[in-house]
RNA sequence: GGGCUCAUGGUCCAGAUCGGUUAUGACGUCGCCCUUACACGGCGAAAAUCCAGGGUUCAAAUCCCUGUGGGCCCA
């Protein structure tokens, strides 16, 4: 007897021969049926080496629901797409090449980060197909293309015209040393030395004065309440009265809020129009009219009467002096104050509000609060996090940004009138170069435009992605099959973002919720649970681990260890370890082909046995693979294979299966039995370890792919599911019993085989070589 | 500051919806063993007051409350 495989252990190389037929045989194209399985990919974002361990589990996984769609039966369309817009490629642009983006000429900029993401992508797209992804790599798609750029265009402009977009005026961080908003990512914080001033505000109709520190006096003229914490005793008598505001002499409120920290200056705080991001939200939480107190230039503007037209720290140092002469400050405090900088500017932003472009929101949140209720989430837990986003969205949602590598904001504007012109749809627009694509202004009828220098929000583009996968607007009969989508496949940290955006842009286009499924994953931590972040150097790389062990050892790795929806910990040295099974099932594998496949048998009471667990595999694997929670499958088929089939049944049978003081028939049963137990196993785990199963599948069972075929479904045989555990304690005494006595496994022993275990006799004598 | 979530042998991970067994399995450690699939193996051993405190109960890893510590999102 020869084993049709002779290598004694899986080999990780064999992928690239598997991953090449599966290339060239097309087995993952897709032809739209009239039903079919949509994912909505997530484009990743190729923002510089290394790419995220954790990313690569996750998209494994998302690579496990399209297999399992697949084997039970429908037609899978798996689109995949590489996000290319935002700020992280300028950033890294800006830094590879030492230059500033601001400063340096706008197309030659985007041909500098255009080039940065081909190198970063081809490597991304490589690490993809070689995790063994069956998706549609033959035409990705790209959010910076021309053809996504137009969808992203067109989208924003059909909401221009119902009137779903509005301009506003609302506060942003700014750095008005380089000249442009930036992100909160881009704010650092540092302590610096400052003037704690104690100012006595006067109570109206009274002759009590309250002491207010604040290291911002300029701001005292956007003044428009103070607070106070509510469990303070000092001030509980003054809530609700009307207090002075010294120089600019304005009556504002007393409030109470939680905000307030008693042991911080007098425990009374005055809120201005902006010092803070605190006072942004008091602004908007009490819905106070804002004074905008400094300009765009970095200088007091009218509102602060006297002081208007000087720098900030200027202002600062004069209204300290006029409160002083005016004997309105009862101390001054140096004091240590931690304050948002500017990255890449080093000096402290201020917060301003400008004029930007809003989507409506405010309006639809009911609407997607049902929506969301009739999407099932797994785990259902996560539906909680956009439950919770939605009670606790107050503004609209600002989409323009100041920023180059992005979708251009399709308008011109008026030289004259400055009226906003949108275009027609349907081709990509870039106004900050191109002209006008109007005759005349339809107001005031001048012939000269404006184009709009600024770009869309990152997310503009990425909530559109189930209209680009489904061509919405290009293929009529392609969309119509395609949308909505089945699933959505993300991880947690963006569902405010990325899964709540793209449920209100397709309700806003489409009247529909984009797909009827969201499935949520955790993030990967490093091995001692903290995050990985560049900065903290514990990213760990998963593009030599892959290389090492292979695709198939990372994806059960990443199928056994994490539990779905929790977040999960990478350790190099638990994914090494995996591979142990495969070898095992390996070896499994290598044992059974030395038999030639046997169509069918009449099972003997140990056969029936391990088949009835194999039926309750099936089950637990099947409920595991329907809620898309491959840990459950994972676990469930290593213990059987390993602890069950490999360490008992196996043994139990090899004498039958040699064929040594058994009828044919009973021979027979035994082979019948391995190899349906053994093709059952690859079927499946053929969603979980595509490369190794299909390798096995085709050496042994079929000339098409696994790939091809069905899940395994329950026949309810007779449950022998009762003998297992008294089986394994048998087994267990024996090997007990002939290692304290010093005898080796091939030597014969005596010992009573347990009555109910009688039955399985004939297999058990040769196996222990009972006397 | 608000929200979600987690805490079980040295490490990771089950068990918790529905309270009741000597608390599952893997990795690692140690000992023995080449038994015709596998030493990337087999058999066996040691190793957990189930984060802390309180409550409900005949009975709590499991249910309730409080706290501590980690993770993330939002402010």
């Amino acid at each position: 007897m020869e084993p049709k495989i002779k290598e004694t252990a899986w080999n990780p190389e064999l992928e690239l021969r598997i991953l090449k037929q599966w290339e060239e045989t097309r087995l993952y194209d897709f032809v739209p049926l009239e039903k079919n399985f949509v994912i909505d990919t997530p484009p990743p974002y190729p923002s510089g080496r290394p790419w995220h361990i954790g990313a690569a589990a996750h998209y494994s996984q998302i690579d496990m629901i399209a297999r399992t769609a697949r084997m039970s039966g429908n037609n899978v369309y798996f689109p995949i797409g590489i996000d290319r817009n935002g700020l992280p490629v300028e950033l890294y642009t800006e830094k590879k090449h030492g230059i500033r983006m601001q400063e340096t000429e706008r197309s030659k900029f985007l041909e500098l980060c255009r080039s940065s993401l081909d190198d970063l992508e081809a490597e991304m797209i490589q690490i993809m197909k070689s995790l063994g992804l069956s998706g549609n790599f033959s035409n990705y798609y790209r959010t910076d293309s021309e053809e996504y750029r137009i969808l992203t265009q067109s989208t924003f402009i059909e909401l221009w015209k119902k009137g779903i977009i509005y301009k506003a005026t609302r506060p942003n961080n700014y750095d008005w040393v380089s000249g442009t908003t930036i992100a909160d990512a881009e704010i650092v914080y540092n302590d610096i030395q400052t003037k704690l001033v104690y100012m006595k505000f006067k109570i109206k109709d009274t002759d009590r004065e309250i002491i207010i520190a604040s290291t911002r006096p300029e701001l005292l003229c956007a003044c428009q309440t103070v607070i106070v914490n509510p469990e303070d005793s000092r001030y509980s008598e003054f809530i609700g009265k009307e207090i002075i505001v010294p120089v600019i002499n304005r009556e504002v409120k007393i409030r109470a809020h939680h905000s307030a920290q008693m042991e911080f200056g007098s425990g009374a705080v005055m809120v201005c129009s902006y010092g803070d991001q605190n006072d942004v939200a008091l602004f908007r939480e009490m819905k106070l009219p804002e004074i905008v107190a400094i300009g765009m230039n970095g200088l007091m503007t009218e509102s602060a009467g006297k002081y208007a037209g000087l720098k900030v720290k200027q202002a600062r140092t004069q209204i300290i002096e006029d409160l002083t002469n005016a004997g309105l400050v009862e101390k001054i405090e140096e004091i240590s104050h931690r304050t948002p900088i500017s990255e890449r500017s080093k000096i402290p932003i201020e917060i301003i509000p400008m004029e930007e472009y809003y989507v409506k929101q405010i309006d639809s949140i009911d609407k997607i609060r049902e929506i969301g209720k009739k999407i099932t989430f797994y785990p259902e837990m996560h539906k909680q996090i956009l439950m919770n986003w939605l009670d606790s969205i107050s503004i609209d949602w600002p989409i323009s940004r100041r920023r180059f590598y992005g979708t251009e904001i399709p308008i011109w504007y008026c030289k004259e009138c400055s009226e906003p012109h949108v275009p027609e749809p349907g081709k990509y627009y870039t106004p900050w170069k191109d002209a006008a694509p109007f005759e005349k202004c339809v107001k005031c009828g001048s012939k000269e435009f404006v184009g709009e220098f600024r770009t869309f929000d990152t997310w503009m583009d990425s909530s559109v992605s189930p209209l680009f996968i489904s061509k919405f607007n290009k293929d009529p009969e392609f969309f119509r099959k395609t949308y909505p989508a089945t699933l959505r496949p993300q991880a947690k940290d963006i569902v405010r973002t990325w899964l709540y955006y793209t449920i209100l842009r397709c309700e806003q286009l489409t009247g529909k919720a984009p797909w009827s499924e969201a499935w949520i994953m955790g993030y990967g931590l490093d091995e001692k649970g903290m995050k990985m972040s560049k900065s903290k150097g514990n990213v760990v790389d998963p593009l030599p681990v892959i290389q090492k062990f292979g695709a198939d050892t990372f994806r059960f790795w990443s199928a056994s260890e994490i539990n779905h929806g929790y977040d999960f910990r990478c350790n190099e040295q638990k994914i090494e370890t995996t591979k142990k099974f495969l070898s095992k099932l390996w070896n499994v594998s290598r044992f059974i082909s030395s038999y030639d496949v046997v169509p069918n048998g009449k099972p003997t009471d140990s056969d029936k046995w391990i088949l009835s667990e194999l039926d309750k595999l099936i089950t637990e694997c099947r409920k595991g693979y329907s809620e898309y929670n491959f840990f459950v499958p994972a676990i469930a088929i290593r213990e059987f294979t390993w602890n069950l089939f490999a360490a008992h049944y196996i043994e139990m049978v090899k004498a039958r299966a040699y064929g040594e003081g058994f009828t044919g028939d009973e021979k027979n049963a035994a082979i019948y039995t391995l190899h349906k137990v053994l093709s059952t196993i690859l079927l499946l785990l053929a969603p979980i370890t595509p490369f190794i199963t299909d390798y096995m599948w085709q050496e042994l069972y079929s000339k098409e792919t696994i790939h091809k075929q069905v899940l395994p479904k329950s026949d309810g045989t007779e449950d022998m599911t009762k003998f297992t555990v008294e089986l394994s304690d048998f087994n267990s005494k024996v090997w007990n019993e002939k290692k304290s006595k010093g005898l080796s496994l091939k030597d014969t022993i005596s010992i009573e085989i347990p009555e109910p275990l009688k039955i399985f006799a004939k297999d058990l004598i040769p196996m222990h070589k009972i006397e």
